[in-house]
DNA sequence: GACGTTCCGATGCGGTCGTATCGAATCGTA
DNA sequence: TACGATTCGATACGACCGCATCGGAACGTC
């Protein structure tokens, strides 16, 4: 058993170079000989880690919602009051908007599969089922909060889940064509949040 | 001066092959060849009436906004009451959202082209003049509304304008990951309207 | 230290891309 | 009717694509 290699390891590293050109380029900077390059491996190498091209691209969308997942669940944690569940509504909401370049970046990337995924059935449903994730995730912080009666009781639960959902996507595309930055996003967010608050 | 060939139908001809193409195959199908092949054309003739194929993609981007243009136009038109202004702006809205094959078709393309124009300023500029003639519309529509005492006094005309652009472009995400039917999409919109209307 | 397996980097192969070029066909004009 | 400007279709070209192949380097095992 020679030459071990960190299999795992390399994937990712490779999925952040693909992701740092998808960012920079669109879909089509992701080519085989462009990610090797980045990731300063050999095209070999990459053919190694992923049997084909669609392969490499299901992980490194997977690997960007993974990390789109992380950032929001730091975010949640980080929060000062990790007990109320209307403030960990907010936060993870607005963990959704970029607020920086390496988000902006994730966002850019976003949008990217968004498209591919448009047309690509696989792509489509890696998307859906990370979108139900976070529906019913939110959908559960609606409820609680109902519960603790800090939002309005009249919501329906669902309804509005997959509306925060919209409009927090909606945000990220007003970002991404320049009709938003973060400030101007977050207050909208919040202006849509603050509807939701009991009185 | 022989050989006159008309410029502008060839050129709108060409767009609506490439249109489809997209629709079909995202942006990666747009080439020069598979769009020559679909107008029935040469690819000779592709080349004569756009110089690069970026001048074409361009020109697609303004042939589909366009479009889209006018088949919004065309609802307000079709809308029974076309004086008031709440109506039409509802109208607007929702003949934004697509209800049928070719209205997808047409949102499948706004999404490739926005996915394009998140790196590439030249689509970007563009896709944010169509936004910014939109949201005028929507912001008079709203004014319009409240003087006619049927909105709500209470709204501020410029970020309401942002915010139903920001849900409506959201819903058109949603439709396409198919996580919304037109119907339910409609349905969150209407919710979303209602809570406009002066009470 | 020799061996055998596994990995690496490089190169080759069809194919397709956008673009350039060029003779043939076409039609208004003299 | 003959001409010449203009468009047409086709083909050529260099570049790059995803994928396959392969000899040699690297490392655990004996």
């Amino acid at each position: 058993m020679p030459r071990q290699v960190d299999h795992a390891a390399r994937r990712r590293q490779i999925a952040e170079a693909v992701f740092e050109l998808i960012s920079e380029q669109g879909t089509e900077g992701a080519t085989l000989r462009l990610a090797a390059a980045r990731a300063g491996v050999s095209m070999g190498a990459v053919q190694r880690c992923f049997s084909t091209k669609a392969e490499m691209m299901t992980f490194v969308l997977e690997y960007m919602n993974q990390r789109v997942s992380e950032r929001v669940q730091n975010r949640i944690d980080a929060s000062g009051d990790p007990d109320s569940a209307a403030i960990m509504l907010e936060q993870t909401l607005i963990g959704i908007v970029p607020v920086d370049e390496p988000s902006l970046a994730e966002t850019r990337v976003w949008l990217a599969f968004a498209a591919q995924a448009a047309v690509d059935p696989a792509l489509a449903a890696i998307q859906r089922r990370q979108y139900a994730d976070l529906a019913a995730l939110i959908n559960v912080l609606i409820r609680a909060g109902q519960g603790d009666g800090d939002l309005r009781a009249d919501l329906d639960p669902d309804q509005e889940a997959d509306a925060l959902i919209t409009f927090t996507d909606g945000l990220n595309l007003q970002i991404l064509f320049g009709r938003h930055d973060s400030r101007t996003a977050l207050a909208a967010l919040e202006h849509r949040l603050a509807a939701l608050r009991a009185r």
